[in-house]
DNA sequence: ATGAAAGCGCTAACAC
DNA sequence: GTGTTAGCGCTTTCAT
């Protein structure tokens, strides 16, 4: 290329990287020939020399709506900041291992971590000398990785508080995956307030966070037990199988039963569920990882934990009103 | 390294990449010493060397259901061949380009072009010697780029076959967008089928392949003109927001309008929807892909139609029978 | 404003 | 089985 436009190699390097101290006619001739012969900057050696490589990894799970949104969310976030997305997606936790991996060999300028499902021991081993690790609404990290997180908790307070103004006296909380620690924040959250009100508020676990799971356990629920006068759903997706097995199996929503979500899908606010959820910021909370992620000053292990916002739908609309 | 080990580079390298060329000994006190000092091979030198990244591109929307299940879909199968995903996501066809350059720029392995509404012009300048670009549902790309899709026209065609089985006179196709090529298609094999059956088929457009716009043509058509006997909507999102127009403006699905969709999304198996569909194969399109993408042939301007299934669910399901 | 030269960390050819 | 050497395509002093 050099030779092609007549000039040296640190001539080309500058036209295309500072071209304010380079000659117009220099630049020009410069730009031809790369024109001619259809040259372009390698950005592998670019990175080499550098040690910087303006891609971000990301691992996320492959599975759910909500994290698709995630994903989406960084994707478009990390473009406009002129950094590319490597994208690790992971059925079981073992892949991320592989991540970590790939994130040391290809000398990547962070990683975020997304997954609720992500075992300590994996997350310990993150904490290392090198590029950044941010953990993405994954409240086990807290105090091991710096976080970014929806507040969990304070989330289905504000749900239960919704609800509880509708007048309800008995109260059951489904959740997905018992292990997930967003689950057990979710839990919690709810647990206390409605205890506060003197409302009993036992767990059952659908096993997935599907709608598939969320149908069948609303199934089993209408066929064995005493239906509660509320079920708040761990997330938006089992919530829609809930509602759907409950209304199947011949129990109207919210006529007889009370429904909440929680993540605030789009399909929540569609007219065939209009489903009561808490809706998480998704781009607030990623704009504050990549800038935990890239920022100059060490995150240490800060916490972010940012409040979402009730969407009142109408499967907590109490129809007798 | 090399010397924290006490052996040259070059053991270095082929105790990582071949260790049956390093005696036990040697291997392990490279190892060792590896641990020690916390090193890993540097895959941005290796590239540059190799002039092989094991990364592919991908070029994908951020909106909608399908696609979030097309980019799952390669970024699963891509990292079971060991390469990495790259994603570009964009919004207006604009930062196609962009992708394009970061291409060049990273030595990508290969590029995924995904979306039905990239220009013929985008098209074109992405024929070019160098990595290759593989078209995925992206009719109008057919002899331009070597193309994977599903086979729009005769998918309609099959869904025709299904509805004209329950008995319909009347009918109508809503569009999302008219300029994209699968929408097109989709309509042709829709008209056709229809037409050989004496049965007209005006072309509605939504405006938008989403939920939203569905729900409102429908809101329109329910007030207005007369209904049809069966609405085939081109996408599955699409026709959701249709089902829930019509349903809210007191028309019956299936009672008093039969309703398919296409794509197949997990949701329209869902017990609110029930959606009669065209399932696409994903996996087997996205193989065939990478396949093109990767194989050590020329795949040329090779096009590989792969047809779908059609999914018989309760909105074609004639309540009178 | 431009060139010369060294080096980022690896691989591959060739020697021993 | 291991070392030596050259070079992938840039960036970055240091000269001129």
């Amino acid at each position: 290329m050099a030779a092609e436009a007549g000039v040296s190699q640190a001539t080309v390097t500058r036209v295309f990287s500072s071209p304010g101290l380079v000659a117009p006619d220099t630049q020009q001739r410069v730009r031809d020939a790369a024109n001619r012969i259809g040259y372009v900057p390698n950005a592998i050696a670019r990175s080499l020399k550098s040690q910087r490589t303006d891609i971000v990894g990301a691992v996320v799970p492959t599975q759910g709506e909500y994290w698709q949104s995630v994903l989406t969310s960084f994707s478009r976030r990390l473009a406009d900041k002129g950094k590319q997305l490597l994208l690790f997606s992971f059925a079981d936790a073992d892949h991320v291992v592989d991540a970590l991996d790939a994130v040391e060999q290809y000398r990547l300028d962070g990683l975020v971590l997304a997954s609720s499902t992500i075992s300590q021991e994996h997350l310990v081993r993150m904490r290392r000398p090198g590029p950044r690790v941010v953990a993405f609404n994954q409240p086990t990290a807290t105090g091991l990785l710096p976080l970014v997180s929806v507040d969990n908790e304070a989330g289905t307070s504000a749900l239960v508080e919704h609800v509880a103004a509708q007048g309800v006296a008995t109260a059951m909380f489904v959740g997905g995956v018992a292990e997930a620690s967003t689950d057990q924040m979710r839990y919690r959250g709810a647990a206390k307030s409605l205890g506060d009100l003197g409302i009993a508020c036992p767990y059952i676990e659908a096993g997935a966070f599907t709608y598939d799971a969320g149908y069948k356990v609303a199934s089993q629920i209408s066929e064995g037990l005493e239906l509660p006068d509320v079920m708040m759903v761990g997330s938006d997706e089992v919530a829609f199988g809930v509602i759907d097995g409950l209304r199947t199996a011949g129990v109207s929503v919210p006529g007889d039963v009370l429904v909440t979500g929680f993540d605030g899908l789009p399909q929540a606010s569609w007219a065939g569920y209009d489903l009561t959820t808490l809706v998480q910021p998704i781009d607030v909370l990623v704009d504050e990882a990549i800038a935990m992620l890239l920022d100059t000053e060490d995150p240490g292990e800060r916490s972010q934990v940012i409040p979402g916002t009730v969407y009142e739908g109408r499967t907590t609309r109490r129809i007798n009103d």
